[in-house]
RNA sequence: GGGGAGAUAGCCAAGUGGCCAACGGCAACAGACUGUAAAUCUGUCCUCUUCGGAGUUCGAAGGUUCGAAUCCUUCUCUCCCCA
């Protein structure tokens, strides 16, 4: 995997790159489309590739590792050939699961036991494991086991957490430079910084990390109910540590004005479950604010969900024939929605780094940022 | 013409003397959602409210009772069966 830089800005630690990875180019910063078991959800791979012009796509090590399983996906040849995406795919390691499934999870120095949410069977996922279950699923980029700590944290706690974090990354490291991908492709393993909302404990974490020489470096533990202020404040700490070389990609972030505010302190890759899963539950994100589209409000409005046309949904359906879909619990509803809302996400990452390249990054942040948490 | 069943909030529906402004469900309205156990969850949903309460409801009218959606009388309407 190879990074480069083609331009940074002047006025904030914002930058424009280029990710080149074995399924193809990133163009940083980046947002990446959730797709926990192999699919976006609701979205084709059509719409993905073409319309909403997604990049890189994730997949998640516990949900592919419970369904379909590891052998029915070695046998697919890996899952970009098993879902039909050519392009980059990450996956996470299940180290979120340890956070969103903790009371269905015990960790230990060995790794975490989980009581599979699905049958109930318990399951050992350590270190090792989860980075042959990654080599299995085949993903461009993988990512260390962790912990995902919550919010709030007691500091004694996150210092621990943090510490076997470290650990773990030790031997997820020792295991993935031992073996290789078994579909003759390079895959790139990212550490991943913890530390709660502790600066002492976050620029520890980012200094082990960085001295761990990764080609990318993730940013997690965040946005999991601190305040913004904090988490803004984590990640500038730690992106300024973070080698300036190397992306960095800050796990699970955000709204879009979340993402603006930490491109301009440094981060290259996102991803967040927010644009598909708000889709679903009818929350349109615009670029001049945020829309309920089951709000009564809509119901006799019919110009387009959005009159900047990211993609062809926008021009396509109107706001109340949206909302009568979702009304009516059509799928259709659902489908429109995480196009509209990727679309958006996209153009969002592809504008700011068109202007970080143009040299008026600063100035485009601060007027649309306003705009982006409005009510319509 | 004869016999039977029933009328409860926007709809369906429980309740058959006090714990009932009335279980549920649907619809409606609003909110939440950040490395997805989520096309999910929460709240409001007779009127007014200083959120403590206050006021009017269970087809209509009258009655019994300390007290009625619940018991009695009459009326109105709906459905079913037999002629």
């Amino acid at each position: 995997m190879q990074f480069t830089i083609s331009a940074k800005d002047k006025h904030s630690k914002a930058r424009a790159g280029e990710v080149s990875t074995a399924h193809g180019q990133i163009q940083t910063p980046i947002f990446m489309p959730v797709g926990t078991a192999g699919t976006v959800k609701a979205v084709h791979q059509h719409e993905l590739k073409e319309d909403i012009k997604a990049q890189i796509i994730l997949g998640n090590t516990y949900h592919l590792y419970l369904r379909p399983g590891l052998e029915v996906i070695e046998q697919a040849g890996g899952l970009h050939k098993f879902n039909g995406w050519e392009k980059p795919i990450l996956t996470d390691s299940g180290g979120y699961q340890v956070f969103s499934l903790s009371d269905r999870r015990k960790i230990t120095e060995e790794g975490a036991m989980f009581q599979s949410h699905i049958d109930g069977s318990k399951l050992m996922f350590s270190p090792e494991s989860v980075m042959d279950i990654q080599r299995t699923i085949g993903a461009d980029i993988i990512i260390a086991f962790d912990e995902c700590t919550p919010y709030p944290c007691e500091k004694d706690y996150a210092s621990n957490s943090m510490e076997r974090t470290h650990r773990w990354l030790e031997r997820c490291i020792a295991h993935f430079d031992a073996s290789q991908g078994k579909y003759g492709y390079e895959q790139t393993l990212f550490p991943i910084v913890q530390g709660s909302v502790y600066p002492d404990l976050r620029k520890k974490s980012a200094e082990f990390i960085a001295s761990q020489n990764r080609p990318g470096n993730a940013i997690g533990g965040l946005s999991v109910g601190e305040p913004v202020e904090d988490m803004y404040a984590m990640t500038e700490l730690v992106c300024d540590i973070l080698p300036q070389d190397k992306p960095r990609y800050l796990m699970g972030v955000g709204t879009p004005q979340n993402i603006i505010e930490s491109i301009a302190l440094g981060v290259d890759m996102f991803d967040c479950v927010m644009p598909t899963r708000n889709a679903r539950n009818g929350m349109l994100f615009t670029s001049e604010g945020i829309i309920n589209i089951r709000n009564e409000k809509w119901k006799r409005d019919f110009s387009p969900l959005d009159s900047m046309n990211h993609t062809y949904v926008d021009s396509q359906y109107s706001k109340a024939y949206l909302r009568h879909l979702f009304i009516s619990k059509e799928y259709l509803s659902g489908m429109i929605a995480s196009v509209h809302n990727l679309g958006f996400y996209l153009w969002l990452v592809s504008e700011a780094r068109q202007r970080i390249i143009n040299g008026d990054f600063v100035q485009w942040k601060d007027e649309i940022l306003p705009k982006l948490g409005r009510r319509l």
